[in-house]
DNA sequence: AAAAAAG
C-alpha cells in the first residue's frame, strides 16, 4: 500500500512551461508554412469552410438521450459529447467546433492551456467552452458553474466533479493489480526514439507524467505501476489526447492512450452517459435490463489484447468511479452481461462480440466520445471492415468530430477527423535491442534445429516459437512436449479458456515455450521474453515485425531467429530491408537471393486492403514523398513504407518514411500474400 | 496452401 502525494503546484505554471507559447511556427503553431503530410491535406479542416460542424444543432440541444436516439438522422442535435465542452481555448470556437478557426493566428496558441477566458462572454457557447478543469487554477469555478447553469437541474449531471477524487484504497484490490510488477526496464534506451508529429496545432511534448495535469487518480495509479517515465509513444499521445484531438500513431503502447482518456473521464464525469445508464436500469425493454451506455470503446483485434488492455484499465481506474469492462468472443455471455450490467464506462472489446452485445441491448454507444482503433491496421486485415463500420458509423455512436478517436496504425483515416499523425520511431521491433537471426533451415530439419536453440536457451528464460499454422502449432506443442520441454500453445482452434491458461502459464514461466501462431503476434506485453524463434517465417514482413516485437520489450535486449528456406521466397527483400535498418547482420545467401527475387518477380498487386476505401493508399502512396523535415531521409534505398508499424529504423531517423527521393521507388512492399489475397 | 473473430 503506498501513498503517493501528487504535487499540485505543477498545474498551469508547469503546463505553461512545456509549452511552446513563443513559437508560431514550431510544433505548437499553425502557420500555413509548415509543411502538411499529404495524409492530411484533404482534410476539410484545413479549406477553411467556416462552417461549423455541430454549431447548426448547438442550441437544440434538450438535456436527454431519448429524444436524440428517435431521430438518428439529426444526431448532430443531440448536444455536443463531453470532449466538446470543454473545448475551450481562448476565442471561444474551440478547435472542432470552430472549424474555420484553424487558421485563426489566436488558435496557434497551444489548445492545451486550460485557458478560462472566451466561452465566457459567449453566452451560446457557455457550457461547452467553458473550461472545467478542477485542476487548471482559475478555470474552477467559473467553469462548473457556467456548465452547470447551462445543463439545467438534472441531479445526476452534478455529481459529475466527484469522479475526480479519489474513493478508498482497497489493498487486496491494490495487490491483485499492481503486485506483478514491471522490473529490469532499460528506459534510456527510450531516448534515441525519435518521433515526429505532424497535423494544426500540434502540442507539446511531455517529458515527464509530472509535465502534465492528470490528476490525483491517474497520478497515484502511475506510481503503484512504477512507470518513471513516459515512452516516447506516451510522451506525444498524452498531450495530443488531452487536448482533445483526434489521433493517428504508428504504434502505442495502452498506456498511450488510457493515461489520458482516463484523465479526461476523471475531469469530466460521465455526463449524460450516466443518466443514459440509469434510465436504462429503469426501463425493462425486449431484452432485459440495463443497458450500459460507456464513455470510452477500445477495439481490439484479439481476445488476449482486449483482456490485456481491460488489465491495464483496471489498474489506471484503480480507485476511481470509472468501471472499465470487457467483452470478447469464446468466454460465457452471460459472464460478460451480468459484469455490463454492474455498471460500464469504459469498454475493451473484440469486434464480434459488441456487436453481439449491441445487438442484444446489452451496450449503446450514444455517449461514447472515446474512441480507440488498437491494431486497426490488422483489424481490417482480418476482415473486421464491415463490423468495425457497423460500431462506428452505422450505430448510434457520435460522429467522428464529435467524438475523440485514436487509432494506432496508419489505415482508415475515414474514422479520424482533424488528427495528429504520430510517427514513433520503434522499441523492440526492428531497433537495435533485437539481435535479429537469418538461418537457412530445411523444413525437415527445423525440429533438431530448434530443439538445439532451446538448448542453449537458459531454463528460466522464456521462448515463444511462432508457427505458421494452428495445425502446425499442435503439431510442434506435440513434438516438444514428448521431447521433454515444458511448453504450451496457444491458436485460434483452441478453446478461450485455454488459450488464457497458455498464456498465464507462459507469462509465469511455467511453461517457458510458447507455440504460437498469429494471434500472439500482435500487441501482447509479455515481459521477459528472450527469444522470438519463427520456427515459420510469416508471409508478410508487417507480422514479422510485430512478432519479433513480443521480444526485447521495453528496452530490454532480445533475441529473434527465423528459420528461413526456399518457401519464404515472398519476404526476402522486406526481411532484408528489415535487417538492414535494424544494422544487422546480413547472410550473404539471403542478399543474393533478394536480389535474385527481385529481378524475378515483375508485376505485384495490391493487397485487398489498399482498395477498400479506407485512404489507405492514398497515404501509403504519398507518405514516402515527402520528408517533413528533422528526420533526414536515407535518400537512396528504397524502403518499404508498407504498414503503419513498420515505424523507423532503430538509430536511423524517419528514413523508411519519409524517404525523400520520391513514392515510386519507395513502393516495394510485395503486396500480394503468400495466397494472393 | 491461413489466421483471426460471433455462435
Amino acid at each position: 500500500m503506498s501513498h503517493v502525494a501528487v504535487d499540485n503546484v505543477h498545474g498551469l505554471e508547469q503546463q505553461l512551461a512545456v509549452l511552446d507559447l513563443a513559437a508560431a511556427d514550431g510544433p505548437g503553431g499553425g502557420s500555413g508554412r509548415r509543411y502538411i503530410p499529404p495524409h492530411l491535406r484533404n482534410n476539410e479542416v484545413f479549406q477553411n469552410d467556416g462552417v461549423g460542424g455541430w454549431d447548426a444543432g448547438r442550441n437544440t440541444f434538450v438535456n436527454g438521450y431519448h429524444d436524440n436516439r428517435l431521430n438518428g438522422a439529426q444526431s448532430f442535435n443531440r448536444g455536443p459529447p463531453r470532449m466538446e465542452r470543454g473545448r475551450g481555448g481562448i476565442g471561444g470556437g474551440g478547435y472542432r467546433g470552430n472549424r474555420g478557426g484553424a487558421f485563426n493566428p489566436i488558435n496557434a496558441i497551444n489548445p492545451m492551456q486550460p485557458m478560462a477566458f472566451g466561452g465566457y462572454e459567449n453566452k451560446d457557447a457557455g457550457g461547452w467552452n467553458a473550461p472545467k478543469e478542477p485542476y487548471g487554477s482559475f478555470a474552477n469555478n467559473r467553469g462548473k458553474s457556467a456548465f452547470f447553469n447551462d445543463r439545467g437541474g438534472n441531479a445526476n449531471r452534478g455529481r459529475f466533479d466527484h469522479w475526480a477524487k479519489q474513493t478508498p484504497p482497497n489493498e487486496r484490490l491494490e495487490h491483485e493489480l499492481f503486485s506483478g510488477s514491471n522490473t529490469g526496464i532499460n528506459f534510456e534506451k527510450y531516448d534515441d526514439i525519435p518521433v515526429e508529429a505532424t497535423g494544426q496545432n500540434v502540442p507539446h511534448h511531455i517529458d515527464s507524467f509530472q509535465d502534465i495535469e492528470m490528476g490525483d487518480i491517474v497520478m497515484s495509479n502511475i506510481n503503484l505501476t512504477r512507470y518513471t517515465r513516459p515512452t516516447p509513444v506516451q510522451k506525444y499521445a498524452i498531450p495530443i489526447i488531452k487536448t482533445k484531438r483526434d489521433l493517428m500513431a504508428c504504434s502505442g503502447k495502452t498506456a498511450a492512450f488510457l493515461l489520458p482518456i482516463l484523465s479526461q473521464i476523471f475531469v469530466e464525469g460521465p455526463g449524460e452517459a450516466l443518466a443514459a445508464a440509469k434510465a436504462s436500469g429503469q426501463d425493462n425493454g425486449k431484452y432485459g435490463r440495463r443497458k450500459q451506455f460507456p464513455i470510452s470503446l477500445v477495439l481490439a483485434p484479439t481476445r488476449e489484447l482486449a483482456l490485456q488492455i481491460y488489465d491495464e484499465a483496471r489498474k489506471f481506474s484503480y480507485r476511481s468511479r470509472v468501471r472499465p469492462c470487457v467483452v470478447y468472443g469464446g468466454a460465457d455471455i452471460g459472464q460478460q452481461i451480468r459484469e455490463l450490467e454492474r455498471g460500464c464506462h469504459l469498454l475493451v472489446a473484440t469486434p464480434g462480440r459488441l456487436v453481439d452485445m449491441m445487438e442484444r441491448g446489452k451496450i449503446g454507444l450514444d455517449f461514447c466520445t472515446y474512441l480507440v482503433l488498437d491494431e486497426a491496421d490488422r483489424m481490417l486485415d482480418m476482415g473486421f471492415e464491415p463490423q468495425i463500420r457497423r460500431i462506428v458509423e452505422q450505430d448510434s455512436m457520435p460522429p467522428k468530430g464529435l467524438r475523440q478517436t485514436m487509432m494506432f496504425s496508419i489505415l482508415a483515416r475515414d474514422f479520424l477527423e482533424d488528427y495528429i499523425f504520430l510517427a514513433v520511431g520503434r522499441v523492440g521491433s526492428t531497433s537495435e535491442n533485437i539481435t535479429q537471426k537469418v538461418v537457412w533451415v530445411e523444413e525437415s530439419d527445423k525440429r533438431s534445429f530448434l530443439l538445439d536453440l532451446l538448448n542453449a536457451t537458459g531454463k528460466d528464460s522464456l521462448t515463444l516459437v511462432f508457427v505458421e499454422t494452428k495445425k502446425g502449432a499442435d503439431a510442434l506443442e506435440d513434438f516438444l512436449y514428448r521431447e521433454g520441454y515444458a511448453c504450451t500453445s496457444i491458436h485460434g482452434d483452441r478453446s478461450q479458456r485455454d488459450r488464457e491458461e497458455a498464456l498465464s502459464q507462459f507469462r509465469s514461466g511455467r511453461c517457458p515455450i510458447l507455440v504460437a501462431t498469429a494471434v500472439a503476434a500482435r500487441g501482447l506485453d509479455i515481459s521477459n521474453v528472450k527469444h522470438v524463434i519463427n520456427f515459420d517465417l510469416p508471409s508478410d514482413i508487417e507480422e514479422y515485425v510485430h512478432r519479433i516485437g513480443r521480444t526485447g520489450r521495453v528496452g530490454n535486449l532480445g533475441l529473434a531467429t527465423s528459420f528461413f528456406n526456399d518457401k519464404n521466397g515472398n519476404i526476402t527483400k522486406d526481411l532484408l530491408d528489415i535487417l538492414v535498418e535494424a544494422k544487422q547482420e546480413v547472410p550473404s545467401w539471403l542478399e543474393s537471393l533478394a536480389y535474385e527475387h527481385q529481378h524475378k518477380s515483375t508485376t505485384r498487386g495490391r493487397s485487398k486492403r489498399f482498395s477498400g476505401g479506407f485512404g489507405a493508399r492514398d497515404y501509403r502512396q504519398t507518405s514516402a514523398t515527402n520528408n517533413p523535415g528533422g528526420f533526414g531521409g536515407r535518400g537512396g534505398r528504397n524502403q518499404s513504407v508498407h504498414g503503419g508499424n513498420r515505424g523507423f529504423g532503430g538509430g536511423g531517423g524517419f528514413g523508411n518514411f519519409y524517404s525523400g527521393d520520391g513514392y515510386g521507388g519507395n513502393y516495394s512492399h510485395s503486396q500480394v500474400d503468400w495466397w494472393g489475397n
